[in-house]
DNA sequence: GAACAATCTAGTAATTCTACCCGTTTAAAC
DNA sequence: GTTTAAACGGGTAGAATTACTAGATTGTTC
């Protein structure tokens, strides 16, 4: 008989804690090793030899959060597997726990099925994220005005705001289309008022965040 | 006994194409109505009255590609669900196809197990989203620089850095915070020569992309 | 082809930015 | 306790910016 996955379990709420402890204990491939209040309890858990194979950490703790502990647990204790929990479908939450090396991520409105999967896989070794992770990571890609933008501006000056947007000052840019440096300020300034944005400053955010440069 | 789940599958690759199908017909929940060799097929075997509730699309294939199939199915029929088919890990594919209104992705290296789970799950009107799929698109934040940047600035420093990446000048940015404009400038300057980039719009450049606005 | 709008071009003046300069303060290093 | 280094505050001169105005060119419409 195969043995079984050892979990442990970190969420500040007594209440969503023990809702994923009855529910593990429903899966018979998986032993609770301990559960956690916050990332400290986790910490010293280990520090008193209790080991688990699978970490699940809530984002959100008191005195030491799920993301510092992940953080922690993956210097100190390789081929440790931590799956995140979070409430909060956040881009910059989920993008963090990635790159400290989170296993998997899921929401705490999850499903035993989903949540025995995850398990599964992130102990095998495979990444295991919640589909709506995805789509949280895809979102904040906007700019659609792309389009609109192309059309309000005429091609010289597409061509002056991008080399506006790459640092170039107008005497840089009169030389390199062999224009007079004061006819590259005026496109500049009808760019400025046709976008209605203040200075460079607003013409570079602008051509970043429409991906022009 | 419950109706089958109608799948349509199309990848340019024949062999790739007869590999799925094969799989496919392992699941017993699952029917296959037709395979196609591109989006053209795919879209006429529609208008010949074929109908399918899964649609598995390659992104890479000649004559109508994934992203413009996805496109067209999703608008002229209401309810269908598709998952994108991809060898590539690239981010901008990845994202595209999320935008567009997939309801799953997978790389052709799946399992018949993450695919059927990805078929029923999308079936039921939820997401699928390979783990990779996450991980793709959490890198390219490239900005881990940013940590560095704040070791690397003063306060004050970043301070004026973030409100020159909104658009202010010397002046107003003086007036906010009670200093002299030279002072600001000073510190702009400081900043241009620490970050070794182009005038203000290297500097906004860098804000955007590290995220200070 | 005259009238019209949009675009590209350019000049002038006022303002702002940039590249130097220096003094003070604060904290760490010797 | 002196030395060093870093952050902060300010000044001046020259370059680049912004805000104006306006002529030349192009394409469209009637």
């Amino acid at each position: 008989m195969e043995p079984k996955i050892r979990v442990l379990i970190a969420d500040d709420h007594q209440l969503v804690r023990k809702g994923f402890v009855s529910i593990l204990e429903q899966i018979p491939q998986v032993e609770i090793v301990a559960d956690a209040a916050n990332g400290r309890e986790v910490l010293d858990a280990f520090r008193r030899g209790i080991r688990a194979d699978v970490v699940m950490l809530d984002y959100e703790m008191p005195i030491m959060n799920g993301l510092e502990t992940l953080e922690q647990l993956k210097k100190d204790y390789f081929g440790i597997k931590v799956i995140m929990l979070t409430m909060l479908n956040e881009r910059s939450i989920i993008q963090q726990a990635i790159e400290k090396g989170a296993d998997g991520f899921l929401f705490k409105n999850t499903s035993i099925e989903e949540l025995s999967a995850a398990i599964f896989k992130v102990h095998k070794g495979e990444k295991y994220f919640a589909g709506e992770v995805a789509l949280a990571l895809a979102k904040p890609a906007a700019s659609i005005q792309n389009q609109a933008l192309l059309e309000l501006l005429s091609e010289r000056e597409l061509e002056i705001l991008k080399l506006v947007a790459q640092g170039f000052s107008s005497t840089e840019i009169g030389q390199q289309l062999f224009i007079s440096p004061r006819t590259v300020d005026t496109h500049r300034n009808n760019l400025i008022q046709k976008l209605e944005v203040k200075g460079i400053a607003g013409l570079v955010q602008l051509a970043i965040k429409n991906k022009l440069v």
